[in-house]
DNA sequence: TAATATTTTTAGATTTGTCTAAATTTTATT
DNA sequence: AATAAAATTTAGACAAATCTAAAAATATTA
């Protein structure tokens, strides 16, 4: 089954939804995909026709399985594409999202298969984000906000979970961005900042509200 | 200005068209565009209040220099991500043409402007056709056709002008490539073929239609 | 040059995706 | 439980891009 521009934005956005909430709801869709309730409404009746939506009128909706999948192959190109444009391309990570959300409707299974092998089969996007497999697997990753972390124990950094270009300019002053090494040093109750070590530098203090959207995993 | 994928297919079709012919007619650009006259007649009503078309109806039509501009720019985007598909992503030259008719349409200055440089700003696509600069300019090439080149002249192949898996399957066999050097050894009378020298590999014989088809141009 | 054929354009319809405004259904609050 | 508020859907409209069928303009030819 192939689907039009509009319908995989649909796809996407309520697989992100139900991710957060199980069930989505009409106006939470709308504000996601910056229309109107009733154009929602309209895709609904799209979708539930395709066979790709579990939705009853006035109740709330999600993906079934047929739609899951569908969301899973536009986020596995959006994705490589992102991964594409960072690692060849060397564009800014916060630049890119815009241009893979083009990228991404672009259906050629051929070309989407040799990308990933150009790429190197990546597992996770430039955020840290896991790129599904063509199966629509997803690869997992014990993660946890670095917030959470205790002391002294060495981690590092897999995903950023505000991809703002604020945050961008904040992670590059650091040196920090996915891979690194950080050991937390102290928890300052105060403000909730953090004093970390960033491998091959001099400690410093971030604020809580960065470290807890750096997340990390404990070194193997 | 910004146009539509719509709006940019008639202009790349037009450009072509008219490189052949000057003014172009309603019923040829339909042929290239396998879509119907009134269709046409539509769309180049919007041509022309966009200001892209010299337009007097039933007098035939061609794009003014602005429209030459939008059909250069998308003529260059296709063409680098054909280069990208073939010498990245290792597609076979005949397969990337339609993949390319879609990532043509994607707006970013800023994408195909660091995908030229990754590229290594290439000024001629995988069957040899010239890759416009980002103002528009076109490389030139001193090229003729292999079925008129004299005898003992060894050459290089520039282009190939039919593009079909028929004619990749026969080049391949052939081992001839662009960039491959050939001298033409004989000109038989009878089919109008040719007995040919490919460097490094034992002569043989290639039909008329091939070697018609077949660009090149002297080695300097 | 008058009749015929061809080309091109117009008129009006269709599809997709969107919208506003109104109606309906559900939820929350006295 | 009645009423108000919020959420959702329907009804009807619009723009873009296409189509068919018919009309208009141009070209051909007998």
């Amino acid at each position: 089954m192939s689907f039009t521009t509009s319908e995989e934005n649909y796809i996407k956005s309520i697989y992100h939804l139900q991710q957060e909430t199980g069930l989505v709801n009409t106006n939470s869709l709308a504000a996601e995909m910056q229309t109107r309730a009733a154009s929602v409404t309209d895709m609904l009746k799209k979708l539930k026709t395709k066979k790709l939506l579990q939705y009853e009128k006035y109740k709330g909706f999600k993906l079934n399985e047929a739609g899951k999948k569908a969301a899973l192959e536009v986020v596995r190109k959006h994705r490589l594409w992102e991964f594409f444009l960072v690692e060849k391309l060397k564009f800014d990570w916060d630049k890119v999202h815009s241009i893979a959300e083009d990228l991404e409707h672009i259906s050629s299974e051929e070309l989407i298969h040799r990308l990933d092998n150009f790429l190197g089969n990546p597992s996770f996007d430039p955020h840290g984000d896991p790129i599904p497999d063509k199966h629509g697997k997803i690869p997992v990753i014990n993660q946890q906000s670095l917030s959470d972390i205790p002391l002294k124990k060495p981690v590092t950094v897999s995903s950023v979970s505000n991809q703002t270009p604020q945050m961008l300019e904040m992670l590059k002053h650091y040196n920090i961005a996915l891979g690194t090494s950080i050991t937390v040093l102290k928890h300052f109750e105060f403000d909730g900042s953090l004093e970390v070590k960033v491998l091959k530098q001099s400690s410093c203090i971030i604020s809580e509200q960065v470290a807890k959207n750096v997340f990390v995993h404990y070194v193997n």
